[in-house]
DNA sequence: CTGTTAGCGCCTTCAT
DNA sequence: ATGAAGGCGCTAACAG
């Protein structure tokens, strides 16, 4: 493993004069260049990236906690993300808190692998997220709100969004609406079920505790709830999913049970996946601005980076899309 | 920013001393070790990982390298390389080579920020690739074949199943097939053009120059391909869509020029993208076994990083899948 | 233009 | 049990 003392050594020059001609300095002579960089590659030379961040304590990086590579949305999130942080010359790696939060996260959370994170994970707990907060090292929370110092906090308007999903419901004429949650830490799931007590209390409905279930955001929790719903017979005439996956999953248990949507009951989700165009009916749903959400988020990163004073909460709006999946206005049974 | 150093003062130690602590080495007593402790809680100290790894000269993570973060599968794909990353307790990170080709993979590539490399992108050269191995840095490369030391290679076979898809078109007595190609510099797209042509040829039929057309494995390409198959009249009974990001992009195309899929056209895919399942019709295509791709690749890695014998090319099978977009046997014009 | 020197923050013998 | 010293690979003054 060459290092750049052997290159030196190879070429017959000081260390830092190699270090100069490798990194394209023109301080020296082109004839000595050629001889270190001949040299180098002779040797395969290759530079130790962490000796040099080390030197010059900066990593021109910064890092995406992602619960998983596979979230439903993720992607266009990190386009927004990515293109921000080339812009500004950068390098961004995205890393997931799966398994082990303990592990690969936090690396880069206490480690200084980056110079700010942006985390879009539940599983990362507050405290851990806390102790790695330091002037200098912005951490950019997604969908999650959390007060510190060097803490910056994106939000969509979940509630909001929650309520004008159970009105465009009620507003279609229906008066029992099921809602089936996502995992009980996730703030994003909570502020929706709000919204969606909210929206039924303002509209003189009253919430019924059969028709609330537990998810998990995943596919499978969705279908499974959906499931148990048929199974308790007494089927409401529709259905918030705190999150279109979810939705996804109820599609597949409605028609297995031969549950007609829209026809026999109403389905709404939320986040707008890439997907929800897709479905059959095509779902009505509540989008994110996700796109937006990663370049503000690498916005934000940057200009606490820059040392200025940054806004630290910024909430997002969301848009409800129509699609198939509800009876529309005055279909009523 | 807290060094080692400053809590060593704070806690009246040496340095070594307080690093013994911090590191769990039960050599010191424990009433320094609370000592130390508590003024690294006091100072808010961070470990400097870079300086760990330049120590100990070895990273503990490999990192994955994409052509961006959108792609279709890649986050089964990468489930597969976490899986087994994880349980090797290594790091795993995902960084994308869009764009700057040369800023942020080759960070990676070439300053030793990673014990070994994962690549799935076609927008790396070769050259790059080959300039950065080196004894005990592994590359894997995944879905593209180069040869060289320290380089493996895991692909599927595409020929076979391109002509998989075009024989399963023929023997459903279609004669006309149109292709629509990947970018050019993609290894996978160029053979799956040569399974369609051979399979052509064993079948007797010619290959038409008006009827492969160039896309770009996006969507969009899809349907521009599409759309000027459709333009230019006079069009074939069945396509073949090098990927099913394309497919979807056509069978849009399709729907708008009021084309038929299956009646009027029968189109198949290849890659079975999480999508197939959705489009209407559900689309006919070629599964790739992308979380077993991910789990080869990083089992090999690790292998290589043992530095075992490792065999350096890995050919996987793909699997016909069939739904809908295709007019069956027997149903032939 | 080139070489010497001194760290960056940490870990690790080797003495004490 | 604790401390002093050296070095990982690189860069950045400062001299020559």
């Amino acid at each position: 493993m060459a290092t750049i003392k052997d290159v030196a050594k190879l070429a017959g020059v000081a260390v830092s004069t190699a270090s100069c001609a490798l990194n394209g300095d023109n301080k020296v002579k082109s004839s000595t260049r050629l001889k270190v960089l001949e040299a180098a590659k002779r040797l395969n030379y290759q530079k130790n990236g962490f000796a040099m961040d080390l030197k010059r304590s900066s990593t021109q990086t910064i890092a995406v906690i992602l619960e998983g590579f596979s979230g439903p949305y993720f992607s266009e999130l990190l386009k927004g993300v990515q293109d921000i942080t080339s812009a500004n010359r950068y390098s961004l790696i995205a890393c997931s808190s799966h398994g082990d939060a303990d592990s690969t996260a936090i690396r880069f959370l206490k480690e200084k692998r980056a110079d700010g994170v942006i985390v879009m994970a539940y599983n990362i707990s507050d405290e851990l997220l806390l102790e790695s907060t330091r002037e200098g090292f912005p951490i950019i929370l997604l969908n999650r709100h959390l007060r510190g110092d060097f803490i910056f906090n994106v939000t969509i308007d979940d509630v909001l969004g929650a309520k004008t999903a159970t009105d465009y419901l009620i507003q279609a004429g229906h008066k029992e609406i099921a809602f089936i949650s996502g995992p009980a830490n996730s703030q994003a799931s909570n502020h929706r079920y709000i919204g969606y007590k909210e929206s039924l209390k303002a509209n003189g409905l009253k919430e019924q505790p059969k028709w609330v279930l537990p998810g998990k955001f995943t596919r499978t929790s969705g279908y499974k709830a959906t499931k148990t719903l048929i199974l308790q017979g007494n089927l409401p005439t529709a259905v918030f999913y705190g999150n279109d996956e979810m939705a996804v999953g109820g599609l597949k248990a409605f028609e297995e049970s031969g549950i007609k949507v829209p026809d026999d009951i109403s389905i709404i989700g939320f986040d707008d996946i890439e997907l929800a165009e897709f479905t059959n009916p095509p779902l009505t749903t509540i989008r994110q601005p996700k796109y937006e959400m990663g370049t503000l988020a690498a916005h934000l990163m940057f200009q606490a980076l820059g040392g200025g004073i940054v806004t630290q909460d910024y909430n997002l709006p969301t848009e409800l899309i129509e699609r198939e999946s509800c009876r529309t206005f005055g279909d009523q049974r």
